[in-house]
DNA sequence: TGAATGGTTGAACGATTGTTCAACTGTTTG
DNA sequence: CAAACAGTTGAACAATCGTTCAACCATTCA
């Protein structure tokens, strides 16, 4: 531990303020948690995604629907259900060959009107 | 029209939902304001940069702080600190050649409870 | 002045992501 | 039954993203 190691390892900081960090530490969420909260945000951060859940507080709708709505393809918008659905996010029903989406709870709204929030303000920055 | 392009350029649906697809076109918000949207909810989806937000929800801290309460290097951390920078989520003040990063308002707290809310419920399922 | 340190930067890399394409399943209808 | 259609799927592709690495800037201090 004396010349070749020196340089290892360690980021490289006389540590400035080591009780804030300790502090800190000890507030901090689960690695787990944390990584499942990115997750979730993860699934608001496609646009493709957010046009298909603001529709979805409207009404319920099927695959064909969304697709003629957004100009995208069946195979496109049907991925993207397929994520949603997969986080519980979204529902839906079958009726014949149409298959109805709907939103899954109200947790949508909430979060997508908090990033709303955000985003409008900064435009008067 | 007759021949060539009956396969082209649309999505081959006989649509379902003529009125429903008309009614929720007319709710729906801006293309720009959904792609901003969904650029906010893009810093919110990496793990980095959330824990640098929950260790800046507590306290002031430079960046050596932050390496070290995270394990990772500083250039790391200063390349996420720049993201977050230009887009107003955090702000700084310099103190010497110490630089001291903190949350630029109180948005952040809100949109991640928000989020937290809705990852500590989905354990119940 | 020059060494040490806090912090930034850009290129490079591997990993992840969204869309497209083509093939496919399942249900309806003539 | 066969054609038509709603929807799904997986491979392939380009684009985007986070980390690493090395070089660099700026400030302090001996």
């Amino acid at each position: 531990m004396k010349f070749y190691d020196m340089e290892l390892d360690r980021t490289d900081c006389t540590v400035i303020h080591q009780e804030v960090v300790d502090r800190v530490r000890g507030t901090m969420p689960d690695d787990d948690t944390l990584l499942d909260l990115a997750d979730t945000f993860k699934l608001f951060s496609d646009s493709t995604r957010l046009k298909i859940l603001y529709a979805l507080m409207e009404a319920e709708m099927c695959v064909c629907d969304i697709s003629v709505l957004l100009g995208m393809s069946k195979s496109s918008v049907s991925h993207q259900l397929r994520i949603l659905k997969q986080s519980n996010l979204v529902k839906y029903r079958k009726a014949g060959r149409v298959i109805y989406y709907s939103l899954a709870d109200e947790h949508v709204r909430t979060i997508c009107r908090m990033g709303m929030e955000h985003v409008l303000e900064d435009v008067e920055d």
